[in-house]
DNA sequence: ATTTGACCTCAAGTTAACTTGATGGTAAAA
DNA sequence: TTTTACCATCAAGTTAACTTGAGGTCAAAT
């Protein structure tokens, strides 16, 4: 059991945030003292371990209300529930692809950088033969550039 | 040479966004032609596609707009460059990695479903005593809430 | 006995990143 | 020649996700 404020220091959200949490609905199953305050237990800290985790997959706050709403629908959603979560396994792929991709091109501007410094000028670089930039660099660079 | 419109085409974003990062000052060298119309060039697309990844490690457009006055100050800023880039690999690692954590809380969720779909009752998983949640999955649980 | 600190609600304010709307110029097609 | 299709600016509107502020309750410490 767990006051609002120690979940704010356990989860490193603020207290607002909780509460609006709250309000949007993502915290179904929140009960509350005989003085009205909010008393979380160890499935509401689970809850927000998954609202941190979907809003990471770039889920909205509504869109992850709405699967609250679905898990409330019990046994008849269990479909739903799974295809709702084989979509954000495509999505999180998706994104770490991305996130690979720009990888490659911040890797290839830290050789840029690194070889203007090393040449005291950037025109140097900025000038340079194709032929002259090493394979991995340029592969860097289409990668981050294509599609 | 290419007009508003053909980039907005090619980089699916919006032609006002586009006119929007300009005015932002994102995109630094941006000629007119006579008519005062934006002319891009292929310096123009590269600079798109860089903004594009820095707003993918969750660079704020006022971020990317003081990178860009950084390399307007030449080569006295080469080592700020390089260790902003350096910077963005770690974030981009570190964002690699929270998404891959956020992957085993997915699966474990996939595998929940999956097996209550099994049996026809999600109480069947939700109630299932941990010695028989398979390892994997386990694993794949833990991942997804520690730290 | 009152001050402190943590909780509450409700309404309003903030910020980022666009988007939309009003208004107008130019140029090629109908 | 007038309609269509892009281009432009500028101001205002939108949306999400919070944050802040005003005003109030209650229990424990000073």
């Amino acid at each position: 059991m767990y006051t609002i404020g120690q979940v704010a220091n356990i989860t490193k959200l603020s207290v607002p945030t909780l509460r609006y949490y709250d309000e949007q609905g993502l915290l179904a199953n929140i009960k509350r003292n005989e003085q009205g305050n909010r008393v979380f237990d160890d499935s509401d800290l689970e809850a927000l371990n998954l609202i941190d985790c979907l809003k990471r997959t770039g889920l909205t706050i509504k869109e992850i209300r709405d699967f609250i709403i679905l898990c409330k629908k019990g046994n008849d959603s269990l479909h739903e529930r799974l295809d709702f979560f084989l979509m954000q396994e495509k999505t999180i792929n998706e994104k770490i692809n991305q996130l690979k991709k720009s990888l490659s091109l911040i890797k290839f501007k830290e050789w840029y950088y690194q070889t203007a410094i090393e040449h005291g000028d950037e025109a140097y670089v900025a000038n340079m033969n194709e032929a002259d930039i090493p394979d991995v660099q340029k592969r860097n660079y289409i990668k981050g550039h294509t599609k």
